[in-house]
DNA sequence: CACGCTACCTGAACACCGTTCACCTGAGCC
DNA sequence: GGCTCAGGTGAACGGTGTTCAGGTAGCGTG
């Protein structure tokens, strides 16, 4: 029986849910697949552009429409891009190594970048956005070894508090630099 | 000729700048000490910890005094943390790696709350700074192979800009959670 | 002087890792 | 029947972090 691009993918993101970015090796990932580590490299030139397409599949499946106000959107935006990457263990390491090695079809910058019509300012969101989930999750798997938990409870709060910050700061700077906008995204971007 | 910790930490930064972090061996580095990978294991427990001393010290290196207002602090604590990371090839990386492993004695996010008495607003400062010296040497390397090259004029200002949307975010905040205050940090922190 | 202690190091091995390459298999199509 | 080609094998290459029993040089003390 043999496997497709999707299958591997697919199967990719059961490993890394059960074992963690670090365990998800090659060769772990073709014996649950019930297949040789040589295997993979038809369908992928190197583990690199796997864990591109695996990142794209995360942010993919939580992706999410959003509208309102632009303030509405990033924030909407921002919780969909945690939720997506909460879904599987180590998604926000995994995103945020697909997003530093520059492969990846997703590309998140990109999309906050058309809401905002800033460079600068979507940067600012997306860093806020990575760090807060891998420490998220870093400290989830270090409740779950048995370490001192902080509850996830005050953890959601934390986020939005964070993300209000950032957004309050992008309004207070339109005011400075732009004219007054009611929503539409402004074309200055590129 | 026998060499102590401060000796393979000194070597160590030598050879990341030279080599990069992900050729930051345990033999390379022994090899650089005219030493076997094992003697290594006498000075760290692991190579995470031989990791995370090596970013203490390009954090130490880079330690700056900063004082004015709350605001002065926090935009010159954060260039002291840029210019600190940009000091060495990968710094950005290996001192986010050091904060997402936990340990390492230098704590940037203790340092940001102290100034800002605020846990998430000291959080989202990091995040920031973290993740834009990542991009940013990130880029650097990538231009010096040859890739499409960005001017790293323009990267000093996206920093100031990006930063000055966290701080301006930060003292929105302040203004509708807590009652004026006139550069003097609260001490509701810890 | 000899002893022992400490600091530091060796050499070999273990169990992995990502990647390459020549070769094989089986299904679909003309 | 023969061809193509997606998909897989098996073995190897040169690495990786880590462990461990054992070795050695220097120094302080009895």
């Amino acid at each position: 029986m043999s496997h497709s691009r999707s299958d591997v993918v697919e199967h990719a993101l059961d490993v890394l849910d059960r074992y963690g970015l670090a365990d998800l090796s090659m060769r772990r990932l073709a014996a649950d697949l019930d297949v040789r580590a040589s295997a993979l490299y038809w369908h992928f030139p190197s583990k690199q552009a796997l864990l591109a397409a695996v990142a794209d599949e995360v942010l993919r499946r939580g992706d999410r429409p959003v509208d309102g106000s632009w303030e509405d959107q990033v924030r909407g935006y921002a919780h969909a891009l945690r939720d997506a990457m909460l879904a599987y263990r180590d998604g926000g390491e995994l995103v945020a190594a697909a997003h530093a090695f520059g492969l990846g079809e997703v590309d998140p910058g990109a999309r906050l970048e058309e809401i905002l019509g800033d460079p600068v300012a979507a940067a600012t969101v997306l860093y806020f956005v990575l760090g807060h989930v891998t420490d998220e999750q870093l400290a989830l798997q270090a409740g779950s070894a048995g370490a001192i938990d902080d509850d996830p409870l005050a953890r959601a709060d934390t986020f939005a508090d964070g993300l209000a910050i950032v957004v309050a700061g992008i309004a207070a700077q339109n005011v400075l630099s732009t004219s007054s906008r009611t929503g539409a995204h402004s074309t200055t971007g590129r």
